[in-house]
RNA sequence: GCCGCCGUGGCGGAACGGUAGACGCAUGGGACUUAAAAUCCCUCGGAGAGCAAUCUCCGUGCAGGUUCGACUCCUGCCGGCGGCACCA
């Protein structure tokens, strides 16, 4: 037995050394074991490792470390997603270039993931920043255009005036920008986009099929694809006062049943329609004028009065030519979305009811509650959206709105105007094509080339990569690329006169959608090896932020579609399991002058129940502030490097999995890291008693087992099958939990033979022997260091990171006799204990003879008696 | 506004419709020690009864319902969190 203390710092480095020596966790694309792909998102080379990728690297590595031993070939490999704007404020900010800060990052980033013992196949490694890599992005991005999903169009795209860039519509979160936070601006601009809503419909419909996917994120992606069926319909206009090519208004509706509602239209203020009256009426100029400053940031939105402008034009309803509806251009109608117009029926939709009663526009209810009576049914300040009958709607009358819906469309697609429909079908959605372009430098060049005789052409493919100049300055806001003295000067690839390139580059989210493809063969010469790809993709478990939900996960999705679509994939979902992990929080602490104060200076102490902090240099009292997301401002941050040289790597893992269901937010306690500490050190204890105790490992099994034995035996299998169902879960809290009690039961089994004095019998040392390798296993892929000096100890000569997952007896899960619960009216009054197999019957009467069941019946006799076998007995009186 | 998730001890959290509170943290008590740290043992939802082993009642946000039996399923509320949002 040995008193001596576990040493992390000692002996962490000692076996990533060996791990590393021996290549252990370096993975062929040839081997003939099931695959087994884990991947936890790449990090931006911000610098340093912050909690939560501690978090996120640790569940992925004990899936990694798990699968292996269960005899799987795993890819588990690491990269850095390097291109961004970080790298060039820190440019502008320190004189230092974006390459040489990203790269010193990434040296600094892997030292530290390696001490965290992490196995994973660093021969894998890239980053997006590296040619080798953005050349294939290039290629990809040519092979798109070629495919007609790359296009070039003029349009409205949000400006953020900090960053001096374009975001897509995802990088837009309350108007401002998802990065700088400054409010965005609409402006005109030709870009590049990537037609993802080409896949609108193939992308929502295989929502459906990610099964192993959190429901959650499922249902946002679903809610941001945004499917809406309903009918595309033509509204004549009546001939006076309309402009030269102008007959009719095209308006989308998803309730075609409220068409008898309908009491004006209205268009959205860059409409065609209202740009052609606008040209003759400066007052209606100017009021397009004024519905384009409102701009996008919400609080304006959420204020922002229904406000329209009456053109003076009438549209005829389709269902009778003498009804005519006025025509406004309205601010709240959106040019995006459906055909830019609408019909406003105010009875059943409130933005459409708040302009009605502004400009006095009559209010019809068409559609009533069940009960209600047509003749005295009123809408007041609310519009009507509930279920219920048609009514003051002609032949409508009476139905229900799904068939007047039905009705309306079966009507109007049968009736025609010129040689076209009055009215169609359609399937509107709310996703938008992805603008890549970005007017920044450390990004990804888009390789084509505009030249003025030939038009805008793609680079030829043997002059790619087009590779970033490393001499550019950034004393100036703006793209450095555009005002680089030689490097968009090129020649035509086709006329070979003077042309230029172009100098925006790729939004970064371009660089992260396909960067798991490449893991499977990061050396091959085109983007992708065909034969690697098949063997390892799909990603069998993806492990993530859920800030991720939408972005990210979406245009991977849509990027693989189109590899495939272009012939470098043949799967159409890149994630087979997704998991989306929780934050990492912590409690703040702040000053009596109200500054924040780091967990690092805090010194904390209890007493009575009273949690107390004090700032451990002057013992100034502190308050005990809200649990928030760790973060600068709040200074609530707790920095990896501290907890892994003060505790070591295993006790930050097995912390990080211990505390909270692995989806929810966990909350970093010093208390809980001291937890995690002392259990290192009980574990390293409790194998050194074992090793003193135990049979040696080669040891003949016994024939029998005593009680004592059986019972190690036992504690150690039932551990055994629950950490790996949980793992295979990813339900780490719960393995944790097992994986103490196995621990708990060792102990007492331990103090029980010391208690009995005598000396351990050749079962129970074998049952030791037995149940201390399998602890030591089931904790391995969580401490994999102490892991292995406790497998050292245990006199074992391999490493556990290349031993087996232990193989369950399964026979050792059944009880022979078992212990019920026994309910009288549902309340628990007593336990029996029978045979596994005995008959209801016999339970019964072993049931109904117990003291606390008769007390409890008190002389009734039970009308029934439920028995659950190997469950509950319920007696009912 | 729409969609979704979550409410269990002092805290994080366990619990195929079947013994509510596993496991951990904190607390209180004790052992070891000159002392401290470390470690070990016990206690640990609330109220009550008993010298005691133990027993009784209440208890999973609130109000109902289904069931032999509900933290779990259903209906309606209340509170918190997240996503989307002038999307027709």
């Amino acid at each position: 037995m040995t008193s001596e203390r576990y040493n992390a710092r000692e002996a962490e480095p000692r076996w990533q050394k060996i791990w590393d020596e021996r290549g252990i966790f370096r993975t062929r694309n040839d081997d003939p074991r099931p695959k087994y792909y884990v991947l936890e998102m790449f990090p931006y080379p911000s610098g340093r490792i912050h909690m939560g990728h501690v978090r996120n690297y640790t569940m992925g590595d004990v899936v990694a470390r798990y699968m292996r031993a269960k005899g799987n070939n795993v890819l588990h490999p690491m990269g850095w997603d390097a291109f961004g704007m970080p790298a060039e404020n820190a440019a502008m900010a320190n004189k230092v270039h974006p390459k040489k800060w990203t790269y010193e990052n990434i040296a600094a980033m892997k030292a530290q993931l390696k001490s965290m013992g992490l196995s994973l196949d660093w021969s894998r490694e890239l980053a997006t920043c590296d040619p080798s890599y953005y050349r294939h992005q290039q290629k990809l991005f040519l092979d798109f255009l070629k495919a007609e999903l790359v296009e070039r169009k003029s349009s409205p795209v949000n400006w953020d005036p900090v960053d001096q860039t374009v975001l897509a519509n995802e990088q837009v979160i309350d108007g401002r920008g998802w990065r700088s936070g400054a409010v965005v601006e609409m402006r005109e601009l030709t870009q590049w986009f990537f037609k993802i809503t080409k896949y609108s419909d193939a992308l929502l419909q295989a929502i459906n099929g990610l099964d192993r996917w959190p429901e959650k994120v499922r249902l946002m992606q679903k809610n941001w694809i945004g499917r809406s069926e309903g009918l595309l319909m033509r509204f004549a206009l009546a001939p006076q006062n309309t402009p030269k090519n102008f007959t009719e208004i095209e308006v989308f509706t998803t309730r075609p049943d409220t068409l008898f509602g309908a009491s004006f239209v209205a268009l959205a203020p860059d409409h065609p329609l209202a740009a052609a009256l606008a040209e003759r009426d400066p007052k209606l100029a100017a009021f397009i004028e004024e519905c384009r400053k409102m701009g996008t940031a919400q609080e304006l939105i959420d204020k922002a009065e229904k406000k329209g402008f009456d053109t003076g034009l009438k549209a005829v309803h389709p269902f009778d030519s003498k009804w005519e509806l006025p025509v406004y251009v309205a601010n709240f109608i959106l040019m995006e979305y459906g055909t830019g117009a609408i019909f406003g029926c105010p009875a059943h939709d409130q933005r459409d009811l708040d302009f009605a009663r502004k400009y006095k526009l009559p209010v019809t209810a068409v559609v009533i509650p069940e009960d209600a009576d047509p003749k005295t049914f009123e809408i007041h300040d609310k519009a009507y959206d509930g279920t219920g009958k048609l009514a003051n709607s002609r032949f409508l009358d009476g139905m229900t709105i799904e068939a007047a819906k039905e009705e309306v469309a079966k009507r109007l697609e049968k009736e025609t105007r010129g040689n076209r429909a009055v009215a169609q079908r359609q399937v509107h959605y709310r996703l938008r094509d992805w603008g890549i372009s970005r007017q920044r430098y450390w990004g990804c060049p888009i390789p084509v080339i505009h030249c003025k005789d030939c038009g805008t052409l793609p680079v030829p493919d043997k002059d790619l990569p087009v590779v970033l100049p490393e001499d550019v300055d950034f004393d100036r806001p703006g793209n450095p690329l555009d005002r680089h003295p030689t490097w968009k000067h090129v020649s035509c690839p086709q006329c070979g006169k003077a042309a230029v390139r172009e100098t925006d580059t790729m939004d970064t989210f371009v660089d992260s959608s396909w960067y798991f493809i490449r893991f499977t063969a990061p050396d091959a010469l085109a983007p992708t090896d065909k034969a690697a790809e098949r063997y390892w993709m799909p990603v069998d478990q993806y492990i993530g932020g859920v800030e991720h939900a939408i972005l990210h996960l979406l245009y991977s999705r849509f990027f693989t579609r189109a590899m495939k679509a272009t012939g470098h994939v043949d799967i159409d979902e890149p994630f087979k399991g997704m998991f989306t992990q929780g934050m990492v929080v912590h409690e703040t602490y702040r000053k009596a002058d109200g500054t924040y104060v780091e967990p690092a200076a805090v010194k904390l102490s209890a007493e009575g129940g009273e949690r107390r902090a004090t700032l451990s240099a002057t013992g100034e009292k502190l308050e005990i502030g809200a649990i928030e997301k760790m973060s600068k401002s709040k200074r609530n941050t707790v920095d990896p490097d501290d907890i892994l040289s003060t505790f070591g790597a295993d006790t930050a893992r097995w912390f990080m999995l211990s505390d909270s269901p692995p989806d929810r937010d966990v909350i970093w306690t010093e208390e809980g890291v001291q937890g995690a500490y002392r259990f290192v050190q009980r574990l390293w204890r409790l194998t050194n008693e074992l090793a003193g105790l135990a049979a040696p490992a080669n040891a003949a099994r016994p024939p029998a087992f005593s009680p004592a034995a059986e019972g190690v035996r036992k504690a150690a299998h039932g551990a055994l099958a629950h950490v790996s169902e949980d793992i295979e879960r990813l339900r780490f809290n719960r393995c944790v939990a097992h994986i103490y009690e196995l621990a708990n039961a060792l102990t007492a089994a331990i103090n029980d033979a010391a208690a009995a004095g005598k000396k351990i019998s050749a079962d129970l040392a074998y049952a030791f022997r037995e149940a201390g390798d399998i602890l030591i296993r089931l904790a391995a892929p969580m401490m994999p260091h102490l892991a292995e000096e406790c497998w050292a100890a245990l006199a074992h000569k391999t490493l556990i990171a290349e031993e087996p997952w232990p193989v369950l007896e399964r026979a050792l899960l059944i009880e022979e006799t078992i212990t019920l619960p026994v309910q009288v009216n549902g309340k628990k009054r007593a336990d029996v204990t029978v045979a596994r197999n005995a008959a209801d019957k016999e339970v019964e009467a072993a049931v109904l003879a117990l003291e606390p069941v008769r007390r409890a019946l008190e002389g009734r006799a039970p009308k029934k008696v439920i028995v659950v076998p190997q469950r509950i007995v319920n007696v009912v009186a």
